[in-house]
DNA sequence: TGATAACAGTAAGTATGCTAACCATTTGCT
DNA sequence: AGCAAATGGTTAGCATACTTACTGTTATCA
């Protein structure tokens, strides 16, 4: 009898609830307040300046409308700037404003320091045997997901 | 340069992303409504009759007011009960309704089979390890998730 | 050119998954 | 017994993370 926590579903749905609460505290002891999607679409942003909210959405993988609340969020603490785009009266560009940049000076080695925390009691090799699992799967199941990544052409 | 797409934090989230997906698509099939925390519920409910919420949420590891809410549903569906404990007038006692055990002997074999799906584009061997790594590390992990996994002594 | 399909964004609605605060009840301790 | 602490549940509030449906704009192609 297959119990529920043996199941893949729920230790991936654990370890990802793991994640976020240690992404929650080490934010939060740096004395700022942005989730790991905020996270993802400021960074991706710095690196496409200009981007519209469709291609950000498929550079992190999730539908426009989350995308479109989190920059609502994102705009009103100042840390981007949404403008209609003048090639495409449909489209929205982002840029980050200063505070933006400052705040992901600030961020980075955070975000990335704790990367290596939220996978325990492993060793090092079985971290990175983990990991490319991890990747191999992930990019796999891309189209059953969702919100698949997409990446422009 | 430590990109989104190569931090585990990332790479977690899609594999649930992916594996919800999944999970919806196949329990839609199925022509039945059911998300994974209330399968979970119902599961630990059927396997632990007259078990009281915040018992349930220490089991499948969620905090209580997520429970709550997710009993208020199936509550709706008709697929528990719930009563006020005769030993304890603040807890809440739920148990099955013949609906519910109905319920899950056609939803069990169809989320047993499709955790197989979730994990797509590696080896048998792969998977084994994998799955051996990742009961390992969301173990280690507990105590860092916001809800961990309470087993009653 | 003119219909029509495709696409960007948003509104409304639902379910998770939390925090903080609160009430009622029970437990533990003196 | 009496009282403080702990516990079970709920309310309110917030941010994901979706679906469906709609508006406006652009692209396609007969």
């Amino acid at each position: 009898m297959l119990s529920i926590h043996d199941m893949p579903g729920h230790l991936i749905r654990r370890l990802h609830q793991i994640s976020t609460s240690v992404f929650a505290d080490r934010v939060a002891e740096a004395g700022h307040d942005i989730t790991p999607v905020q996270f993802a679409a400021l960074a991706t942003i710095e690196a496409n300046p200009g981007i519209d909210q469709a291609t950000l959405a498929g550079l992190i993988a999730y539908d426009r409308v989350t995308i479109g609340g989190v920059v609502d969020r994102l705009e009103a603490k100042r840390l981007l700037e949404r403008a209609v785009s003048p090639r495409d009266r449909r489209a929205r560009v982002l840029e980050l404003t200063p505070e933006g940049k400052a705040l992901m000076a600030v961020l980075r080695p955070v975000v990335v320091a704790l990367q290596d925390d939220i996978l325990p009691g492993m060793t090092t090799k079985e971290k990175t045997e983990f990991l490319r699992l991890l990747a191999k799967t992930a990019a796999a199941g891309n189209s059953l997901s969702r919100a698949p990544l997409s990446l422009p052409e």
